[in-house]
RNA sequence: UGGGGAGUUGUCUAAUGGUAGGACGGCAGACUCUGGAUCUGUUGGUCAAGGUUCGAAUCCUUGCUCCCCAGCCA
């Protein structure tokens, strides 16, 4: 495990050491928490969660839940009506309480702070703090300097602090356009941190927001809304990412000029990137938009949405979660280790069947012609307690292209002329004859013969047998399609080109609609996890219907001779 | 040329002045009715240079590299 572990296996990083820290000194005892501790997951809801922000549901939930009577709000920071949807907010609840987090009566809006947040605004104009600044958009940015040069006072700067109430309340009326005008702080327009620079604190927008509708047409900005609604709610640790590391002392800023009995603290830590994706929601929008992939839950995208239908269950992602740590270094973490985290968990679930993806004909010529018969099959040696299935066997059957090799290179261990295999168990086989199709000279068919006296796979003579082989029984077989899913990008960053479209992978989905599985797969419902053996895991997507079953490769089984062959060329 | 952060093996992450450890990946082997799983071994690292110290990844100095910030987005 890459993350500290205390003895009892609790994960341990520098934020809980914070926390840790902080409750040990009682730091938490006065707020509204009264000692305990309160954390928050504040997500904009303009776009599906990803993977990335599972690691931060994990922090905060996780914080929450191992700290005694700890709780984690669920707060949705809809301060822009422009892009929120209510149908993000149905998708964001939907994907964490499936990663099994509970915020039972946590549910906040910051729209539903509008009113108070609209009072402290006050406060500060009444402190002389804030003013409402009439440049317009160009002017202000002209005005704030650059990285290197400090910026001019705004000749608005110095009204009198009636003038700026009349002038605010106005704005809240209605009275001005789109960007007439601004409420901003009064801080200093020579800081170094640009966020200092006398921030836009509210805007204009006549625009209808999903829960509050027409009852505004100004809309607080993040800056001043976050801190404050971390303070309302007496969050005690506002965890939030590497980027507002810059934004921390205009949060503590406000906090310091304003009356309130909270003041959080805010700690930041480094967001999830993973290579061979994108994680930023503007681009996955890009993508959803642009028709790149079939929407937010395409089992490509790394969205929670996503993953979910290609397979992953929210114990591997929480495990992984747990595996890739807490710091404040930018990285990049291995697609590896997730696909690792998902190995481990379906490998000790995930019940085995035997699916046929690329169907070669094997006929048994000495099988007697009519007879079916059941053999038993186990379906997880890692669990004996899954018990057994009967799967039948008869003298037409399927197995692998790829398992048959008329001249086979060395070390290959599968079917070849005159070479016997085992048909996991069934019997040893041996070719006897291959069947070309005479114009194009592709292997359509194979003669064998088998063993009677090898029934279920075993041999008495202890003959040694290498390969073993899936197969499917021609008579009994259900078709089947199945979607191949790899990298979505060619590239482990697909960010170091100026557009990352262009790395796209075009082989991310092939689909194979001419699969076979077996006979008890009929009933199978989406969402429900196989291992079909040698292959991978997969599962049942929700496309699939009575008539054709759709399943997912979740993830591939390891391939050593994949490897062994690859290493050859 | 401003401000804020970060540099430990291919990747992620520990070590809080005292043996540089773990996980993933890679490689090798054992085992195996899945070339799966499992097990074992192995590889390889403190950004650099000075200094303090019995002892430095950790403290100090000086460099270097990378990331973030100039939305009326969050």
């Amino acid at each position: 495990m890459s993350t500290r572990q205390t003895p009892d296996s609790k994960p341990s990083d520098f934020i809980r050491d914070i926390i840790e820290q902080d409750l040990k000194t009682n730091k938490t005892t006065g707020l509204p928490g009264n000692g305990r501790v309160v954390t928050r997951f504040p997500p904009e809801p303009n776009g599906y969660l990803h993977i990335g922000h599972a690691k931060s549901i994990c922090l905060n939930f996780g914080i929450a839940e191992e700290n005694e009577k700890g709780t984690c709000h669920l707060r949705f920071d809809d301060t822009n009506p422009v892009k929120e949807e209510q149908e993000y907010i149905d998708a964001i609840k939907k994907d964490i309480a499936w990663l099994g987090f509970d915020w039972g009566k946590h549910e906040y809006y910051a729209s539903d702070y509008f009113e108070k947040l609209y009072e402290y605004a006050e406060e500060l104009i009444k402190n002389g703090r804030a003013y409402v600044c009439h440049l317009d958009m160009e002017e202000i940015r002209n005005y704030r300097g650059t990285l290197t040069k400090p910026g001019k006072d705004s000749p608005y700067r110095h009204r009198s602090i009636e003038e700026n109430l009349n002038l605010f309340e106005r704005m809240r009326l209605g009275e001005f356009k789109d960007g007439h005008c601004v409420l901003r702080a009064k801080i200093d327009m020579s800081s170094g941190n640009l966020n200092m620079r006398d921030p836009v604190l509210y805007r204009i927008l006549h625009a209808t927001h999903h829960r509050t509708g027409n009852k505004w047409c100004i809309y607080p900005m993040y800056d001043f809304t976050h801190c404050l609604s971390d303070s309302i709610e007496g969050i005690t640790h506002s965890i939030c990412t590497l980027e507002f590391e810059d934004h921390r002392p205009l949060y503590d800023w406000i906090l310091d000029e304003l009356k309130v009995d909270c003041h959080p603290q805010q700690i930041e830590f480094a967001r999830l990137n993973l290579s061979y994706t994108v994680m930023s929601k503007r681009k996955l929008l890009e993508l959803v938009e642009g028709g790149y992939v079939t929407g937010w839950d395409d089992p490509r995208m790394p969205t929670i949405a996503g993953l979910r239908r290609r397979g992953y269950t929210k114990e591997a992602i929480r495990d992984f979660c747990k595996h890739i740590g807490v710091a404040k270094s930018n990285s990049v973490v291995d697609i590896a280790l997730l696909e690792h985290c998902l190995r481990e968990d379906l490998n000790l679930r995930a019940q085995r069947v035997m699916a046929v993806l690329r169907p070669l004909r094997v006929i048994i010529d000495n099988y007697p012609e009519n007879q079916v018969e059941e053999l038993e099959a186990e379906n997880n040696p890692e669990d004996k307690g899954m018990g057994c299935r009967k799967i039948p066997f008869s003298k037409v059957l399927y197995i692998e292209q790829e398992d048959f090799r008329e001249d086979p290179p060395k070390g290959f261990f599968r079917l070849t002329p005159g070479g016997e295999v085992r048909l996991k168990h069934a019997y040893y086989i041996k070719c006897e004859r291959v069947v070309k199709d005479e114009q194009t000279g592709k292997v359509v068919e194979l003669h064998c013969t088998y063993d009677a006296n090898t029934r279920g796979g075993w041999s008495q003579d202890g003959r040694k047998i290498k390969g073993t082989l899936h197969w499917i029984s021609a008579a009994q077989a259900i078709k089947a399609e199945v979607r191949l899913y790899n990298h979505l990008f060619v590239k482990p960053n697909p960010e170091e080109d100026d557009d990352f479209k262009a790395n796209l992978n075009p082989n991310s989905l092939v689909k194979l609609t001419s699969c076979l599985v077996e006979p008890g797969l009929a009933n199978a419902l989406p969402g429900n996890h196989y291992q079909f053996l040698r292959h991978g895991y997969f599962c049942v997507d929700p496309d699939s219907t009575k008539e054709l079953l759709v399943f997912n490769r979740t993830v591939s089984l390891h391939d050593t001779w994949a490897k062994i062959e690859k290493s050859d060329k």
